[in-house]
DNA sequence: GATTCGTGGCT
DNA sequence: TAGCCAAGAAT
């Protein structure tokens, strides 16, 4: 008979291995009575949403240095913000961060309720957001659920039901082993484990405090769980980008409405993006103009789409009027302002 | 419950 | 290379 799972193990553990993290506070120094600041921890776990910690640090560098509380980005410019975000992906995430900072500042007098229920209400902000919040910031035991705790649940039980039907199971394995004792730590701990021990593939079981206690461990079952239903394959889109340079160096681009892809974001103006099964999308350029199609095409994988993207350029008049966007000056325009697909549309048209 | 929503790294 | 994967939320 395996030995049941103990939290105490698993943080025994996270004192001797905790990785650091900018947005962390080591579990030495919350020994010592160091507290989170709230708006910290929820903008990493903002960013943190489907999105690696190597990818996130460098923004959450910028963003704690541009914005260094609440207030700060609550008075922020959308336009500032969505361009501070482009890379990051998922930019509903960037929008719904403004909604909340401002939220936070006007309902909540600039505190984050410490509160799971009022967290939960916030923009952005769903069950595992909140409950991560409530644990770090506030060590309040709430049970954190996120894919790492998934397969850690799923490997400790051998689980076998597969993804996302598994989840309530799961969810009542994590709820049982959260304790009452700094569950803040307790909930990094069992996410670390997950991104450094017990990983997706080839888990490190040899050097898991957790191994004795695993199910999977015993049966040998441990890298192919959890179970997930199988994907469905990507379509192909094709589309046409229009990157209209006027002479004086401004580049045409539109604000992408506030809903659906890359909402919220600046882009080239564009045809729609349709199925490559069906006809190829109407031609609409923004501006008369000599266009001229630029050799080779920009490629990128969405989440439930690949894109082709044919990008033609012009180079047009002061004086021209365009029928969508707006020009911008060449000094308050940088590529890294856009999303990575508009962004290898322009390095496209440059050569690149 | 199923879809929509990015991106980069790794195998 | 083509697919898988990452501290999910909104609809």
């Amino acid at each position: 008979m395996r030995d049941p799972a103990e939290a105490s193990d698993l943080l025994d553990w996270y004192d001797r291995h905790a990785r650091d993290l900018p947005w962390r506070i080591r579990p030495q120094a919350r020994a010592a009575g160091v507290t989170a600041d709230p708006y910290r921890i929820w903008l990493s776990e903002i960013m943190l949403q489907q999105t690696t910690v190597a990818a996130v640090r460098e923004y959450f560098r910028v963003f704690t240095e541009r914005w260094p509380t609440v207030e700060d980005l609550a008075a922020a410019e959308d336009a500032d913000v969505m361009a501070a975000w482009a890379g990051l992906g998922y930019y509903a995430r960037a929008r719904n961060l403004l909604k909340c900072a401002r939220s936070v500042v006007a309902d909540h007098g600039g505190q984050f309720p410490a509160d799971h229920a009022e967290l939960l209400k916030l923009p952005g902000v769903g069950p595992y957001t909140a409950a991560a919040v409530s644990a770090i910031a506030f060590d309040d035991a709430q049970v954190v659920v996120d894919g790492n705790v998934e397969r850690v649940m799923a490997r400790l039980h051998d689980e076998h039901t597969p993804l996302p039907e598994a989840k309530p199971i799961l969810t009542a394995y994590a709820a049982a082993l959260t304790p009452a004792q700094r569950p803040g730590d307790y909930a990094q701990a069992v996410m670390d484990l997950g991104a450094t021990i017990c990983t997706p593939k080839r888990p490190a079981c040899g050097l898991c405090p957790w191994r004795t206690s695993c199910a999977a461990w015993a049966e040998g079952t441990a890298a192919e769980l959890p179970k997930k239903t199988p994907k469905k394959k990507k379509p192909i889109r094709r589309g046409t980008a229009y990157l209209a340079r006027r002479v004086d160096g401004a580049w045409l681009l539109e604000t992408r409405p506030d809903k659906g892809l890359l909402g919220g974001m600046l882009g080239w103006p564009g045809t729609d993006w349709l199925d490559v099964t069906l006809d190829a999308p109407v031609e609409d350029p923004p501006i008369r103009a000599e266009w001229k199609t630029v050799r080779g095409e920009a490629r990128h994988t969405f989440t439930h789409f690949h894109l082709i993207l044919t990008v033609k350029t012009a180079l047009v008049p002061m004086e021209r009027n365009a029928s969508r966007g707006e020009f911008i000056e060449l000094s308050n325009f940088s590529p890294s302002d856009l999303p990575t697909v508009m962004r290898k549309a322009f390095d496209l048209a440059q050569g690149g």
